[in-house]
RNA sequence: GGGGACGUAGUUCAGUUGGUUAGAACGCCGGCCUGUCACGUCGGAGGUCGCGGGUUCGAGCCCCGUCGUCCCCGCCA
């Protein structure tokens, strides 16, 4: 860096923001600070882009006005941070810049400051520059000043602000929980915190603040809110961070269907924070529908469904016992080349399907049927329609379902593979939707048991109480997941109050009493001391604020995300520490990399 | 844990069947320039071709290993 004299800020107080400055203004003085944004350098005159969050201003050095500042502005360079006094003035109509929001007005340098100097940016600040992520996670400082990013930042926290507003508008009171907590063996793999004062002993970051915001329930605060971070040790994926940040909302006496009205205008009113104009309204789909139309769980509603048609097959090589068979419907794919069939078919196989691909074969082989599969699909002419079915022995617990997963896989393989011609999966529209009646246990193959989908504080659907013994397999479960574009936003149930049904359903999950106190035995015990009927849910903030912001990835709108190895690039954690204060831990590492 | 893509100047990339001194654009540095706004113009500097090994007369290019980034499966009650 070249050898700069800097100068104090002192007394220095901004009057406005780099994007404020309009025609209006003009013959004012102004005093700016911000960053350089661009320098332009004609000899006898200097023009500096000055950048602050809020926008850009023009300022101009003239020689022959004011030489000493004039010969002050020759020594900036890009990202320097400086402070600008100066009188506002009108451009003259020739030289007005209509790209940025001041660009009727530029400060005329009466004074210039240069608070620090900057090493060359490793990348400039700007968008429409590619740069690799991994320099840019780098350099997250520096990439957080790009005005993508600052939108997106800038847009989390309207929406959280929002979130806020619209929760106490309805009476909610944000509490907040442990971070350093006790590890539940059931879920995620927990990150632990070792303990200096018990030593050999750890406590667990919260995966949520499950328990703990239904004991609030039972404390009495009977609409509870927080914005929090989770904490999972698993793998990462673009919408997944081993820390990531939950709208976590608990409510006492919630009738049938309240969630509903309580959490649609607090999506409403998140949207609008994003600019994004949404229906009040959030449609449902029951989890045996969405299996059976989308093969999923977190359905995408922007694509057409597919239709299950094994009953039309009926008897043919076709239909399978128990299996579905569907057509998957594909708009506007048009005809397809013989290499594009071949890879839709080896995309099937890779996912245990067959695919049949050839329309004219299977119109000649099974006229009627064709004609009926037409009339519940209704394609157009240039639309592509396929059947696809199980091709092996049946597999999992439930068979149907492997080959309706499979199924909506593929739907969403083609879907993606054509979306440049039927432009249906545009980030501009929201499609939400509420997926209700969710199994109430999954089996586990590996343990062979059943666990809880959701978590086992869930409440089972009143007409199954009994099938909890009986038949787990076809128990619902009074939970509710939220859906955006295919992306599962959030989930939450009614959960149970009562004592002697949580015993049942921790019978049903194979735990003895003993395991469960051993395991959830302050919950259970708080379940004793007058729980209320409640039920609540938790929402990905960084999911949410992801598809608000038409990005890929929830790392564009964390400020400080970690890798797909759960690293930090730019401070370099996790780090070794030093054997002192493994040694004030009673912890030794076994075996170091 | 498995599969795939990528790694060359500060950045984004090119680099022919393996062949002389590894190029371009932008950025950076220096000169000139009083109305630019992606300023212009003249000149210049800048490379551990991710790292290690191998094949070869010769490797950015081929082979093996390894590290890193990204995507997907498993995993995520």
């Amino acid at each position: 860096m070249a050898e700069v004299k800097l100068d104090f800020l002192g007394s220095l107080q901004r009057t406005h923001r780099c994007g404020e400055l309009r025609a209006s203004d003009a013959g004012s003085t102004a005093l700016l600070m911000g960053w350089v944004h661009r320098r332009r350098d004609l000899g006898g005159v200097i023009f500096i882009h000055l950048r602050d969050r809020d926008g850009i201003t023009q300022i101009v050095f003239d020689e022959s006005r004011n030489p000493e500042q004039h010969k002050r502005a020759q020594e900036l360079s890009g990202e320097y941070v400086i402070a600008i006094e100066g009188e506002v003035k009108l451009r003259g109509a020739d030289t007005v810049n209509p790209n940025i929001a001041t660009g009727e007005v530029e400060i005329a340098a009466a004074k210039i400051w240069i608070l620090n100097e900057s090493r060359t940016p490793p990348f400039p600040v700007e968008d429409n520059v590619d740069v690799k992520e991994e320099v840019r996670l780098k350099y997250r400082y520096v990439d957080l000043r790009r005005p993508r990013m600052q939108r997106n930042i800038i847009m989390r926290s309207k929406v959280a602000f929002a979130i806020r507003r619209a929760l106490y508008a309805q009476g909610f009171l944000e509490i907040e929980t442990p971070f350093m907590t006790r590890s539940t063996p059931e879920g995620a793999r927990d990150y632990l915190v070792p303990s200096r004062i018990q030593p050999g002993t750890f406590y667990a970051l919260p995966q949520s603040p499950q328990i703990f915001k239904q004991l609030l329930m039972v404390s009495g605060y009977d609409r509870y809110f927080q914005i929090v971070r989770c904490f999972r040790d698993e793998d990462l994926r673009a919408d997944r961070q081993p820390e990531f940040t939950q709208l976590d909302i608990e409510i006492s006496f919630l009738r049938d269907g309240q969630i509903y009205e309580i959490i649609e205008p607090i999506i409403w009113e998140a949207c609008q924070a994003a600019g994004r104009t949404v229906e009040k309204k959030i449609a449902f789909i029951t989890f045996e529908q969405a299996m059976r139309q989308y093969g999923s769980d977190k359905p995408d509603l922007r694509i057409p469904p597919f239709h299950c048609v094994e009953d039309l097959f009926a008897g043919t090589d076709l239909a399978r016992e128990g299996l579905p068979l569907a057509a998957i419907h594909i708009p506007k794919a048009g005809t397809l080349t013989r290499k594009e069939r071949d890879e839709i078919k080896a995309a099937g196989q890779e996912r245990g399907l067959r695919v049949y691909d050839d329309s004219k074969r299977l119109e000649r082989d099974f006229p009627e049927q064709m004609a009926r599969v037409r009339e519940r699909v209704k394609p157009a002419d240039d639309d592509l329609l396929m059947l696809a079915a199980w091709a092996g022995e049946k597999r999992g617990a439930l068979p149907e379902q492997t080959a309706l997963l499979a199924c909506g896989q593929l739907r969403l393989f083609l879907a993606q593979k054509y979306a440049d011609r039927h432009k249906l999966l545009d980030p501009e529209v929201l499609k939400f939707v509420w997926v209700v009646d969710f199994p109430m246990f999954e089996w586990d193959e590996e343990e062979k048991r059943w666990n809880a989908a959701h978590h086992p504080f869930t409440s089972v659907h009143d007409d199954d109480l009994e099938k909890l013994t009986t038949d787990p397999a076809h128990c619902r479960a009074k939970s509710y997941d939220l859906v955006l574009n295919g992306v599962e936003l959030g989930s939450g149930s009614i959960r149970i109050h009562r004592r002697d049904v949580q015993s049942k359903v921790f019978a049903a999950l194979g735990f003895s009493e003993e395991e469960a106190k051993r395991r959830f035995g302050f919950l259970l015990e708080a379940l004793e001391y007058g729980a209320p009927p409640h039920g609540g849910m938790a929402l990905g903030l960084d999911r949410v604020i992801m598809l608000l912001a038409g990005e890929q990835s929830v790392r564009e709108v964390i400020a400080f995300p970690k890798t797909a190895k759960a690293t930090d690039l730019m401070c370099e954690a996790p780090s070794q520490v030093p054997e002192q204060q493994l040694r004030q831990l009673g912890i030794r590492v076994v075996n170091p990399q």
